[in-house]
DNA sequence: TAGATTGTTAATCGATTAACAATC
DNA sequence: TAGATTGTTAATCGATTAACAATC
């Protein structure tokens, strides 16, 4: 009944989240040449229960030791393993604004496995440039360049009211998931992953947050 | 003994990240001037059932009223109320690369409220620079201008290797929430908020659904 | 061996959803 | 008035946490 159906075995929600936080931490250990730590070492660094991290371990497959804990080195493979950042994904990127710029130049991607081919923008001006080596195609182009380079992944950042526009597009040209900086929400088919990155979210969480703090300090 | 100890009655996390994609619909309802709607029609654009749009607007304290629904500006206009998107709130941004000043650039932050006065940077050669209007100053100022304005929010997007420091030096002046959009982990005392936006954890979210998506295609 | 740490099973907690009386 | 839609109370579902046996 629900939408998308994913095996009862699949991972919840905010235990996947996690996981690229326990990945930073354990980077950092692996760079101290930390050879063994125990899920209260990841726990401590991260303000969580020990107790999450084993059982975030045990939804992706992951075994430590007894006594012993888990092999920082291995640990940090077969995390990037279980998030697909062993191994490079082709992505484009559709809107070339300052988001879109910002998102080209982000150094973190490339450590992650994603490799942005191309960004696409309607603006003819900015046709033929490099923006941090990336080129900047017209709009135009974007269905072939899919098609032809069998994209399956693209990053939306343009203005909302161009959003859906675009996703059609995407979507029509056969990508399957769609990570969308807009703040439009937008309709796909089903089979179609959209992960929204919306500021406006961490800004209410903030403001409201801090005005709860403003009135519990003023008591 | 929890961390930041809430009211009881305080909004859970998920209902207040829902609020801002409300009102996001219903300012398009707004636009095309539709004078009251119901939590159907809301829910429905948004892919949630309406008993979870009654749910969330009754942990804000907004009432419609049975047979009518909500009364679409009435709605927009407490909503906003709400998330403190109807005043001004001053803020600082710290590290002006290619993310910091995308940021400076966006949009969206002026409709709600958020207004960022000045970026700092280490890099000298930044300094008297305007980024969209927003001046770039010396990180020795830093400390100065937040007691000087009595700034109590900052924006932090500099590498994570020095979001740490930073974030002390935000706290030494004075600054009661951060919202961080380095990768880094940043400790601080209790009583300050830190809204992390960690662009890994919606790459984690995407690649494992992705890889999800294909193999249940295969069977 | 004894102690530390894991992984699993059960209990608790919190969010979502259902049921339904209240009411414009 | 009858029907539609709200807000509240109760039931369900899912995630977190606790308890504890297994074991290096």
């Amino acid at each position: 009944m629900k939408h998308h159906d994913r095996d009862s075995t699949s991972i919840p929600l905010p235990s996947l989240k996690r996981l690229p936080r326990y990945l930073n931490v354990l980077e950092e250990f692996l760079e101290e040449g930390v050879e063994t730590i125990s899920a209260n070492d990841i726990a401590s660094k991260l303000d969580l229960k020990p107790i999450q991290i084993r059982k975030d371990m045990a939804f992706t497959g992951i075994a430590g030791k007894p006594k012993v804990g888990y092999r920082t080195a291995e640990l940090v493979s077969k995390l990037k393993e279980y998030l697909g950042w062993n191994k490079t994904t082709d992505a484009i990127l559709v809107g070339a604004g300052s988001l879109g710029t910002a998102l080209l130049g982000y150094q973190g991607f490339e450590k992650r496995g994603l490799n942005i081919l191309a960004a696409f923008d309607s603006d003819p001006l900015k046709k033929g440039e490099l923006r941090y080596g990336v080129p900047v195609k017209p709009i135009e182009e974007l269905h072939g360049f899919i098609r032809g380079n069998r994209i399956r992944l693209a990053i939306i950042a343009v203005p909302g009211r161009n959003a859906q526009e675009v996703a059609d597009k995407l979507v029509d040209a056969g990508i399957k998931g769609i990570w969308n900086f807009s703040p439009a929400e937008i309709q796909v088919p089903s089979g179609i992953v959209v992960k929204r990155e919306d500021l406006s979210e961490g800004l209410a969480v903030l403001f409201v947050r801090l005005q709860e703090h403003r009135e519990n300090g003023r008591r």
